[in-house]
DNA sequence: TTTCATCTAGAAAACGATTTCGATTTCTTT
DNA sequence: AAAGAAATCGAAATCGTTTTCTAGATGAAA
């Protein structure tokens, strides 16, 4: 009688491990990793047996099911992703596509995604794209073949929307530059209300000659810091200077910069509203080398809370930009479409607020 | 006659386009990608070539291949990474483990890797354990099983590095905290040199009593960092005083309290050498709540060179941990390794240097 | 004891690519 | 023109897993 564990698979079996050599018949599996076969030949089950204990499937008896998991235990056996990727048709990877990696800004947002996608039981591949459009449209076309089962881009380009939109793979925009009326799933901040209640702060201390810095940046969200800006001087009555609203490109050095040519006008401003925390620390530079207190002799506002306008000297008052959320909203709205479930909200805006610290203070009467 | 883009796999064929449903016979390809085996049939040659052509072997004639490129284009076809990764034994993934997202301290080393391996065409897969080794020795779990070329562990524990032992896949290690005799591949700075050179420096510049703040922290480059400022002061002939030796966890605020600890000191010190920037943060918090002049009433010497040390004020004088590298050598060595070399240096370390800014200067005379 | 429903377990067919190896065809060479 | 070499192409096997579907075994009900 022949025994149960040679009837699975018996060509296979002989040639296996009888007709070729030992070499050759591991060509592949040279780590010696058990594979399903192996564990069922040494369980004397078939290999669908093994696959429906790794799956947790009802139709295996209790002896059946403990003897495989014995085995499983005993070998060590993992199985390949890559097989399972093959046949299920899922990956269980995402990928997330970030302009670039030292920037600390979007630490939080790659942070707020590996949460959720740790809690899913995900993967997360990252991708900086450097900011070039080409790499961008050139990651998202390897991506796009079956490697991935979602993917996350943080400040997408035009191209590479149009690219996602015709891939048909699931995905999530991350501060969408995008026009208002496109319809792509995206997680945006309030910038313009940041800008605003930013402003609005200045004015209520009772300042009336107020700076902005940044024109120049030609991100989406710059454009909306600006606009609150002037809609909070506009709403209280305060005339819009074209000498107070300064170039900048949202680096540390234009911020410097703006900050000494603010110093040299013939009737200086009292604040100064720094379109991101980066300029605010320029600010803070150029102030301190020109003697000036802060707040006392001008009061300086941020955006975005990076991590160190805490212990800026003095600590800085800032808009808190919700990157954390950002990246957990954006990650759980994936996963809902990657479960083939409808968006009732497709396009999420999360609020900022104020960060009140000491560096904004009254102006000095007179 | 038959036509030739018929002769291919007809049965398929058959099954597939004819006698069954459109819905079941896509059952997978849902997203109306094509296979290899569609590009095949509407090229009219067979999946091999097409296959051939993909991976610009040699034996495809050129109009053949233009055609079959032709049509490549024509359909967007890109090849399902899965499939490749089952049957070539390789994923295209490299892991990498770090022990928490949102420290900035780790993203030069995110981002060297992520350069080397963009580079080589690979993608990361990036994993935070959170300081948490179960966590860890979970992750390596699941990351041991064939969905990954090779692992990078930020910080490992030791059963990490066991289990990665006993896995057999290509790994390298960054900031090895396990003993010395330890043999696996590893790259890591020279702390020890870097707090020597650092506590060197300020004894130069004339200081004789010297503190250092971090003697709590766990870390074997912690540890390193404080073994080198001892031995500093002894090859100064400098005595090692207990009082100047404080705790510290690398933490902002405990470098706020260690200093406010010693400023309380019959004689304090001259100068702070705080084991990590984010104290020095504290160290500078400190003393400007005491209106203590940097670096006139006291000198700070920091270690790690944070992106943000260049906007302290004044900013801070630091020992450069070049992290970049870190990742950079990691990488490239994890690449070797994958490629079956063996590495000449298995356990690398790379210099720190001192970045001379402007918290130092010479002790008040008295 | 017979009949029918319920469990278990396995054979075989996918999933989509790569690789080997043999069969043609085409090109040289004598 | 015949023989050998080189180029080109495709059939079939394979990677390791999941899924479907069917065949026995077992149990319960009549």
């Amino acid at each position: 009688m022949i025994p149960d564990w040679l009837c699975y698979n018996r060509s296979e079996t002989f040639r296996g491990e009888q007709a070729q050599h030992k070499s050759m018949a591991r060509r592949h599996n040279t780590d010696g990793r058990p594979t399903i076969a192996q564990i069922a030949r040494i369980a004397g089950v078939s290999v669908p047996t093994v696959s429906k204990v790794l799956n947790g499937r009802a139709d295996v008896s209790l002896p059946t099911r403990e003897k495989v998991e014995r085995i499983i235990q005993e070998y060590g056996f993992v199985r390949n992703r890559a097989a399972r990727a093959l046949r299920k048709g899922k990956t269980g990877l995402i990928d997330l596509l970030l302009p670039r990696l030292d920037d600390e800004y979007y630490l939080p947002i790659l942070e707020g995604v590996a949460q959720v996608l740790r809690e899913a039981g995900l993967r997360l591949v990252l991708t900086a794209t450097d900011y070039k459009p080409e790499e961008e449209v050139r990651w998202i076309t390897t991506v796009t073949d079956h490697s991935t089962d979602g993917i996350l881009v943080v400040l997408p380009s035009e191209q590479a929307i149009e690219q996602l939109e015709r891939s048909g793979l699931p995905f999530v925009l991350i501060h969408n530059q995008g026009g208002l009326q496109a319809t792509a799933p995206s997680v945006r901040i309030t910038s313009w209300e940041g800008g605003f209640v930013a402003t609005t702060y200045l004015i209520r201390l009772g300042h009336r000659r107020i700076a902005y810095i940044g024109k120049t940046a030609p991100a989406r969200d710059a454009i909306e810091r600006i606009a609150g800006y002037r809609a909070a001087l506009d709403a209280a009555g305060l005339p819009l200077l074209p000498e107070l609203e300064c170039d900048g490109d949202f680096t540390e050095a234009s911020g410097y910069q703006a900050t000494l040519r603010l110093l040299e006008l013939p009737e200086p401003p009292t604040a100064i509203f720094a379109g991101n925390d980066r300029q605010a620390a320029g600010v803070y530079r150029a102030l301190h080398e020109r003697g000036l207190a802060i707040p006392e002799q001008m009061s300086v506002v941020g955006f975005d809370n990076l991590p160190y306008t805490e212990i800026m000297n003095p600590p800085l008052t800032t808009v808190h930009a919700p990157r954390l959320e950002l990246g957990r909203t954006a990650a759980s709205m994936l996963l809902r479409l990657i479960n083939g479930e409808q968006l009732e909200m497709p396009r999420v805006v999360l609020p900022t607020h104020l960060v009140e610290r000491q560096s904004c203070c009254p102006p000095r009467a007179g």
